[in-house]
DNA sequence: CATTTGCGATTACATATGTAAACATTGCGT
DNA sequence: ACGCAATGTTTACATATGTAATCGCAAATG
């Protein structure tokens, strides 16, 4: 199983695919409009390069091809966090909690979120995906 | 303030020069030598890259230059963990450490370390910087 | 003083990425 | 059946990055 690497531009076509499930070109066009001005041939530029790196499929639906998402978002966020945590943190999440931590990113709502996280870490209560 | 932004290759650099202070061309070479199969060319070439983006100075010392980093690493680790947290889990670290959590990829010792981080949060413990 | 040589500066070249235009194909409408 | 319009495929081109080789100059050396 290779790892796919995708570009921060690929990303944000990833983005519909995964929040809106299966797309044609034209649905994702729409759908990034308000955020990307991009043209049409950009996007299936990206597309095109999504499919050769085996980030998404396509099927065809009559004149057009409807792609979906083959790499995970999930997959995508760890390999993201992991690629981070190596590279800048040295390995461990912890300084880059306390990173935030120091620098007052952390929202009333964060930290409560995180002491929950913390504390029924190992009880079990967390979910496990099929990794 | 301009925002400067390093490449991988670059940041192995400051690397050097945040751990082992103002450095030579020379003495950079010596310390990536174990890590980093590069030649001499390659490092002489980042450095002039990371002295056009201004994040590091240089300074005569006889036939050669001392160079020293400007860029401070927590200024670094800052905006990489911003840009993870934005454009991967939507600017909030909690769906990080979830994410970690879930993935089971948090030892013993991180969750003491962030039980910590989290219990003296908004106490006064933390320090903070010049900002 | 002429020559060698250690360094920084300049130039090079391939791949990835952002961003698109041009081209090709094929199903639709008339 | 034929031409047009919608879609996908190919080609394009600039900038960033990884990785060096080469050039040019100043300093050390004989």
């Amino acid at each position: 199983m290779m790892k796919i690497s995708i570009s921060d531009a690929e990303a944000a076509v990833m983005e519909v695919l995964w929040s809106r499930g299966t797309q044609s070109t034209e649905d994702i066009a729409v759908a990034l409009a308000p955020v990307q001005d991009w043209q049409l041939a950009t996007i299936k530029t990206l597309l095109n390069r999504l499919l050769n790196k085996g980030a998404i499929s396509a099927e065809k639906d009559g004149r057009r091809y409807l792609y979906r998402a083959l790499l995970k978002r999930s997959q995508w966020q760890r390999a993201q966090s992991a690629d981070l945590i190596d590279r800048v943190f040295g390995g461990s999440v912890v300084p880059l909690v306390a990173h935030f931590s120091k620098h007052r990113k952390l929202t009333k709502t964060d930290v409560e979120a995180l002491k929950k996280i913390i504390e029924s870490y190992g009880t079990g209560k967390g979910d496990r995906d099929a990794g």
